[in-house]
DNA sequence: GCTTGCCATGTC
DNA sequence: ACATGGCAAGCT
């Protein structure tokens, strides 16, 4: 008899087992999918192993005490997981401490994703020549002519290039085929291809020690303006032209259209673009291009880890530091030890680019895991924007705004004068982040969430920056009813305000979340700066990675040491990056570049680092307190939250699971202790740190089976390696 | 004795 | 998640 092991799709961490099916008669194979009937539920399922035993049903059943059902059918004819993803799957699984199938979905495009069901891929119509007929018109022969050859038409298109009159009694006569097929993606048409360009000094021995040394991850630092990018092509270039495929990863593709439109216009047709803005049918269409090896490059964000590649010849991982690599719910994977383990696997080399490396990947550079390779220069020796460091605290002491300071307001004025361009970065969206009453100075709070609602003035409306949730302004105080408000500290709307006050003549265009949420937003707004329809560009962290405009010489960076009044470890690279990362969006043509970082802390050394563009003095800073505080990437984290609606039935349960974790002497065990409030439900939170990831990962395996076993209602997050730990 | 609702339990 | 079965409370 045949069985198949398969993996359900179910949402309890406990069905993270294959269970086995009869499949006598069913042409199954390992990575296919298959609709099972389970606990009297019709489920899909992914198979695992098929396999022959020389039992009877029944003696395999008794032997094992368990029940054995029948597949209700197998839905692929091939299977959607080769070997090497299967086994990435696998070793996610236990790495990321996640289900097994969750793993799988992660891996393909919703439509390919057990639960689709393949119900909803589009099917086109096509025709096809069947045989022809003596008696026939000039105009129907035509139309026969133009299937000559076994070519297939869209009979949309056929029909309209020769009537439907005449389409349709050659149909009914049968003398053409009609059949349906899956849409597949058409090429756009074919721009001719751009030649390399020629490579500088520092990029040309940067490229000859890729490719000369066979180290398998080169960590390729290089300041902004540096020229990665073409070194990335280059190496590409080579890659394809031995017939093996390439995966340039960048981090948002809305962001970064200067890559897209690079690596299109180098590799033309054969370039995949693979990002979350794809509906799910364009996402199908690039993942079936991959699949059918179509395509020799595939640019994309962290989905496109997994497109099922046959032969790869370099991956890329661009702006590596970047945090929209990790995924942030189950499987909380990164991006970065995927495209590791992938290039182990396909023995090709892995290239980690950024002017800013996360502190993880800098050490291993150190340690010789990774080829450390250094582009100090900026393309054409242009110099790096000077950085001139304002001190607001100063400024509102002498009685002055902090929101432009004058240093900054006089900078704006005289790049205005020049016609040159301005980019402002304001990592805060919304008018004003508190709404507070002055007689009792309640702040009003999210009813959801237990942290303060932002007022949002274009819409008029509190919104809260968690959850969503949007509600009109009460007309009086819920407190004390108090009749009058006031508002504390500024987001983008705010600042947009005061730009225009201070400088009418210019034309500002404002980039956040709320302005780009409407389709294509990004490419609108970033057309219109890129076409100097504006003069100055006011914008959240979105603004500060990639965009590559000559007339940019100016960036002002307001409120640069916001983020070091959060607790999280790692806000202080958090910010060196943001202020590194938007100081290069300066100075990028042939005018010399300026920055200016208003902040309160100007005596910080992420501030007085970041100001000089000197990573290894940030780096060597950074490293001594990760050390004292003993932080990654001293130590490994994994953090583990429990959510649920009512804190009480938790409590208790998390409090032991704890316990129980402590008992081990191998790693520190932080808390339970208790988040805020998110869309109206309670949530704990344990922290688990030391030097052995491997036993923290079988505790917390181990632990969490039981837990989850005697907590159904309990939902659990566990993320091995997270990035944020608030 | 029989229906109704609530909870624990298992899911090939 | 959710189908299922056990069991106690409520009803004829």
């Amino acid at each position: 008899m045949k069985l198949a092991k398969v993996w359900i799709e179910h949402p309890n961490r406990n069905i993270d087992q294959p269970f086995s099916y009869l499949a006598d008669g069913f042409d199954v194979v390992k990575g296919v999918r298959v609709e099972v009937d389970f606990n009297n539920r019709r489920l899909i399922g992914f198979v695992d192993q098929v396999e022959e035993s020389p039992l009877s049903p029944e003696q395999y059943a008794q032997a094992y005490d368990l029940k054995l059902k029948t597949l209700i059918r197998v839905i692929d004819s091939q299977p959607l997981i080769n070997e090497e993803l299967y086994q990435l799957g696998s070793w996610m699984a236990q790495a990321t401490i996640s289900p097994r199938i969750a793993c799988y979905q992660a891996m393909l495009p919703n439509k390919l994703s057990p639960k689709s069901n393949n119900q909803r891929i589009k099917m086109l119509e096509y025709v096809r020549f069947q045989n022809t007929l003596l008696k026939l018109t000039g105009k129907q022969q035509a139309a026969l002519k133009a299937l000559e050859n076994d070519k297939e038409l869209l009979c949309a298109d056929w029909r309209k290039l020769f009537g439907p009159s005449v389409t349709k009694t050659l149909i009914d006569k049968g003398c053409v085929l009609l059949y349906q097929r899956e849409a597949r993606y058409q090429a756009e048409t074919v721009k001719p291809l751009q030649t390399p360009l020629k490579l500088t000094v520092y990029q040309q021995a940067a490229f000859d020690e890729i490719v000369t040394t066979d180290d398998p991850v080169y960590l390729l630092h290089g300041a902004t303006g540096s020229g990665k990018t073409e070194i990335y092509l280059q190496l590409a270039q080579q890659k394809v032209a031995a017939g093996e495929q390439v995966l340039i990863m960048v981090p948002e593709i809305s962001l970064t259209p200067q890559m897209v439109e690079r690596v299109k216009q180098r590799f033309g047709d054969r370039v995949a673009i693979y990002h979350s803005a794809l509906n799910d049918q364009q996402k199908y269409e690039q993942f079936m291009r991959v699949y059918d090896q179509e395509v020799a490059v595939v640019v994309g964000t962290r989905s496109a880890a997994f497109m099922p590649f046959k032969k790869l010849g370099l991956i890329v991982l661009d702006e590596e530091h970047d945090h929209s690599y990790k995924q942030e719910s189950t499987p909380c994977y990164h991006c970065r030890d995927i495209v590791l383990r992938r290039g182990a696997y396909h023995h090709c080399k892995v290239i980690l680019g950024s002017a800013t490396p996360a502190l993880e990947s800098y050490a291993r550079a150190q340690k010789k895991v990774y080829h450390l390779i250094s582009l100090p220069q900026r393309i054409n020796d242009q110099p790096l924007p000077v950085c001139r460091v304002v001190d607001v605290r100063s400024m509102l002491r002498k009685g002055l705004s902090g929101i432009i300071t004058l240093p900054l307001e006089e900078a704006i004025k005289a790049r205005l004068l020049k016609k040159e361009q301005i980019i402002i970065l304001l990592n805060r969206r919304g008018y004003t982040p508190l709404q507070q009453c002055v007689e009792c100075s309640s702040v009003i709070m999210c009813p959801d969430c237990d942290i303060a609602m932002n007022y949002h003035k274009d819409k008029n409306l509190l919104v809260c920056h968690t959850c969503g949730r949007m509600m009109a302004l009460p007309k009086t105080c819920p407190v004390c009813h108090g009749q009058h408000w006031t508002h504390s500290g500024f987001g983008t709307q705010k600042l947009e305000e005061e730009m225009v006050r201070l400088f009418p003549q210019a034309k500002i265009l404002r980039m956040d979340a709320d302005t780009v949420r409407r389709k294509n937003g990004h490419q609108r707004i970033l057309e219109r700066f890129g076409s100097h329809e504006a003069d100055i560009l006011v914008g959240t962290q979105m603004i500060a990675k990639g965009l590559d405009y000559p007339s940019v010489t100016l960036v002002g960076v307001i409120n640069a040491d916001a983020a070091l009044a959060h607790s999280d470890f790692r806000s202080v690279e958090t910010t060196f990056d943001l202020i590194v990362q938007a100081s290069g969006r300066s100075g990028r043509g042939l005018a010399a570049g300026e920055v200016i970082i208003q902040a309160y802390d100007v005596q910080h050394y992420v501030i007085q680092t970041a100001s000089r563009h000197d990573y290894q003095k940030f780096y060597a800073y950074e490293m001594q307190y990760r050390h004292a505080g003993n932080y990654p990437p001293y130590t490994y984290l994994i953090s583990i939250v429990f959510t649920h609606t009512r804190l009480e039935t938790m409590q208790s349960s998390v409090q032991q699971l704890a316990e129980d974790l402590r008992l081990q002497p191998e790693y520190k065990v932080l808390g339970p202790s208790e988040l805020y409030r998110t869309f109206n439900k309670c949530r704990l939170r344990i922290i688990l740190k030391g030097k052995n990831l491997e036993a923290m990962i079988a505790a917390v395996t181990n632990q969490l089976h039981d837990f989850q076993k005697a907590n159904g209602a309990v939902s659990i997050l566990v993320d091995v390696n997270p990035l944020r730990v608030e």
